[in-house]
DNA sequence: GCCAACGTTGGC
DNA sequence: GCCAACGTTGGC
């Protein structure tokens, strides 16, 4: 079993719509190195951190589990959505979602400040300068931590 | 809104 | 295959 990290900017999707919706098709993945690893590495039962990028407090927010094996992309054949990709054909797919379920909401999402101050996650992939990977790989390790804290928090609140 | 870092495209 | 130009991401 896998750990991975999802980023989403909540004003788009946030773990609030997720625990609404329940599952969601993880659309709109557009960099290749993300979608290999949601083509390839990714197994249902996993589970991944969800991280809101792009807003006033970037922060991991809750967890996800992914729900299927990976399948082509609708967004990429419809010429209406953002995520149109003309030179995607159904005989030659070129994007991928995964189907993710909701796990958990943290009661207090864990700034991205704090997990620069932790010496336990060094050499986080999400705390790396300049990395912008919205599907990434999570050491077990670092998953436990995170959730650990969130935990921590929660009693503390 | 700024801008550094990054990924992709396309001319050569 | 190189690399400049461009567009995007995302923290601040």
């Amino acid at each position: 079993m896998s750990y991975w990290l999802l980023k989403s900017e909540p004003t788009s999707y946030s773990t609030g719509d997720l625990r609404r919706e329940g599952k969601t098709a993880w659309e709109g993945v557009r960099n290749f190195q993300a979608r290999n690893f949601l083509r390839d590495s990714m197994k249902v039962g996993d589970l991944a951190l969800f991280y809101h990028s792009a807003t006033e407090v970037p922060a991991v927010a809750g967890i996800a589990r992914i729900a299927s094996e990976a399948y082509p992309d609708p967004t990429q054949f419809d010429a209406k959505s953002m995520y149109f990709d003309p030179t995607a054909t159904k005989e030659n797919p070129r994007w991928y979602v995964v189907d993710v379920e909701f796990a958990e909401a943290f009661a207090q999402p864990l700034a991205l400040s704090k997990l620069h101050d932790d010496t336990a996650l060094v050499g986080m992939e999400l705390l790396r300068r300049g990395s912008r990977l919205s599907v990434q790989p999570v050491t077990k390790e670092h998953f436990v931590h995170i959730k650990k804290r969130s935990a921590r928090a929660l009693a503390a609140a």
